[in-house]
DNA sequence: TCAATAGTGTCTCTTAGACAATATTGA
DNA sequence: TCAATATTGTCTAAGAGACACTATTGA
């Protein structure tokens, strides 16, 4: 089980990991109640935090690395800020890279297909404005949902369109009262539709 | 491996199969190159003939009816007229139902949420205009290309925005000279574009 | 008043649905 | 000519990019 974890800040957290013979086994069978749960499981044990959003990939066999391996592949995303997370076991390193950074860098065996695979599916949910709420937090401006947006993309987006697509779709709902006040005027917080305190 | 055909003619063929322990293990580990080849190799022993178009759309568990078991799901697209196809091995029965049918059939364990996702993204492919030209035969009508996309779909299509949308993108050619005649005015034929014999 | 950031309005282009009109065939 | 089918043209609306404009804050 392969997990690769797109992240925001135009960043990706790479996890290189050390596979051993029978993995899918130890991953799967007995073990879990569903691939979902592995894949979650395994993530945790590797980053040490869970995954807030995590979506199945591919399945890949690789007969020429390993003839006995079956990987199901899985794309995910964390906060940069999460607290608490560090490369854990059976990982034999852990760092952020740029998107850009990440889908052109040389890896081993077909870790760069899968990771560019990964990217272009996050890519496309964002093209279609299917956010990965899971992972951002409670309430934030639309300038901050925008940037992240633009990091995963890796091109600009136009702010009155974007805003407008949101709008249209009704994915959001003001917090009334509460803004993020810099130095000068404050933005106001959103959430998502439908949250609870939503009118 | 379970393998789920979506069919030209608003139909899909139904594969139910009798799935034995360690099937998985048969089907994949030092017996295929690959998890394509596999499937392929499958599907062919189930309904006597390849499949022209075959795309893995997800894998799954299946802890509650085999802790054992891991199901890589394929869908494919076979032509409704293709000659020495039958039940094959391992197969208990094999029927035409239209995809209205086969969305709307309650199927045991999981396989009515498989054949859903199945048909969903192949009616995403088409909205998108991704046809399967494997599964097309060298040339066809525009008319029944339509029609083939219509049944996919379950909905009609506008014939004059279905033509622009097609002309946009440049995918077809037409075989010059090539007409289908049916009592009235025949039909022009079209290939798909950048295939031998186009100008 | 100014700089800096948040938010809105307007124009235009592209895409595609709706639907009418024209073209071609054999009878 | 007519029925039936193939093919094209035109109108319009929705979506979204480009870009300028207004609003609000603290200094």
């Amino acid at each position: 089980m392969t997990v690769f974890r797109v992240v925001a800040r135009n960043e990706i957290l790479q996890v290189v990991q050390l596979q051993g013979p029978r993995l899918q086994r130890e991953v799967f069978v007995g073990l879990d109640a569903s691939l979902e749960t592995a894949a979650q499981r395994v993530a945790t044990e590797r980053v040490g935090v869970p995954l807030p959003f995590l979506r199945q990939l591919c399945a890949v066999g690789r007969p020429q690395r390993a003839p006995w391996a079956l990987s199901v592949v899985y794309r995910g995303l964390l906060p940069a800020d999460a607290p608490d997370f560090a490369a854990g076991k059976r990982i034999e390193s852990l760092a952020w890279r740029t998107v850009d950074e990440a889908v052109s860098s040389p890896l081993a065996f077909d870790h760069a297909t899968l990771v560019g695979a990964a990217v272009l599916a996050m890519r496309g949910d964002i093209d279609r404005l299917e956010l990965p709420f899971d992972c951002l937090p409670g309430s934030f401006t639309l300038v901050e949902l925008q940037t992240f947006c633009q990091h995963v993309l890796g091109h600009p987006l136009d702010k009155s369109s974007f805003r407008r697509r949101l709008a249209d779709r009704a994915l959001l709902a003001p917090v009334e009262g509460e803004f993020r006040g810099g130095a000068f005027r404050p933005a106001q917080l959103y959430r998502l539709a439908g949250a609870k305190g939503a009118a």
